[in-house]
DNA sequence: CTTGACAAGTTCCCTTTCGGAACCCATTCT
DNA sequence: AGAATGGGTTCCGAAAGGGAACTTGTCAAG
């Protein structure tokens, strides 16, 4: 399977790793959620390759995450700003933050904090069910075929037939 | 930047990314939460290369996110869990799920649905405050230097000083 | 008028990684 | 003995990435 082929999957994890699973790309939207607009800035902040950068803009503007807006003409000069659909990516940041800092940090601890300004506690994020409110986790939730599954869609119920579950 | 540098990147974000940061690494361990442990299963669903399959498995299990568990002796043959620390990327895989739901599906709509065992809910997450459990988006958090900052480390907190914020 | 600076790319070359297919190896089945 | 099974490894050509130099449009300085 080709990176083309990706949005094509019926899975909404592909479809969703075809826009932004890439090395570079999730690093270009913490830069965005950070403020960082410009061409020079995120080359400068990440050590990226221009023409990687250059790609990965584009790809994200034309995926609808980002847009390019001019902030001057004559030059004409524009910067890339996440647009509602880009900003709905943060929870999947914060959900790898998250991760990174419960699993990856060093023994100092995490080296960045993010504050709730609401409540004005230094917190993470907790996933929680939509319809009931309670915590989720990763076996609090079955899937079955949607409106998009493909005929003959199976979702794999069991381990595998000779191995006991433990 | 390279690849094993981002390790060493003062960022959870990419620290995360320094294990699971890749094309195929996340579509390996949404296998593994359909519960597909083995080689074969992984190679055949999925389409990879399997020198490349060989390779994922083998950082993951380095990084401690799978475990190579054997299921027969003679000839020995081994198969891959979740540990506790893979499982707790389910929060990372399902908020990156949900944003494939919401802004990449078709027109039919989701091609899976995942169901709250607990309340019996077709739902998605909602990421809350782990402090006062209200729902947090782009816009809810500041952050500010942690333990593990590097000395001289600046939380950039406005956008670039020409462009005026909308 | 020429030179320089700036921002945002683009081009070039060389190295690394990937896709696809073939091959390997220990063990069991027929 | 020969084929099958599971889990890899090896090889090759193609694609992507790293790094540096070059391009383009515009203004400001000398």
């Amino acid at each position: 399977m080709r990176w083309e082929e990706l949005d094509r999957e019926h899975c909404s994890l592909a479809r969703t790793l075809s826009v932004v699973g890439d090395r570079w790309t999730l690093l270009v939207l913490r830069e965005c959620f950070l403020r960082i607009r410009r061409f020079e800035e995120f080359e400068q902040r990440l050590g990226i390759a221009r023409h990687v950068l250059a790609d990965r803009l584009k790809k994200l503007t034309e995926a609808g995450v980002l847009e390019k807006i001019p902030y001057q003409e004559r030059p004409r000069r524009e910067e890339y700003r996440l647009t509602e659909k880009g900003l709905a990516l943060y929870p999947a940041l914060l959900a790898l933050l998250d991760w990174g800092d419960e699993y990856m940090s060093g023994k100092k601890g995490p080296p960045l904090l993010r504050r709730h300004k609401a409540c004005g506690h230094v917190a993470h994020a907790v996933p929680t069910c939509s319809e009931c409110g309670e915590p989720l986790d990763a076996r609090a939730m079955t899937a079955e075929p949607g409106p998009g599954a493909p005929a003959g869609f199976v979702v794999p119920q069991r381990p595998s037939k000779s191995a006991v579950d433990k």
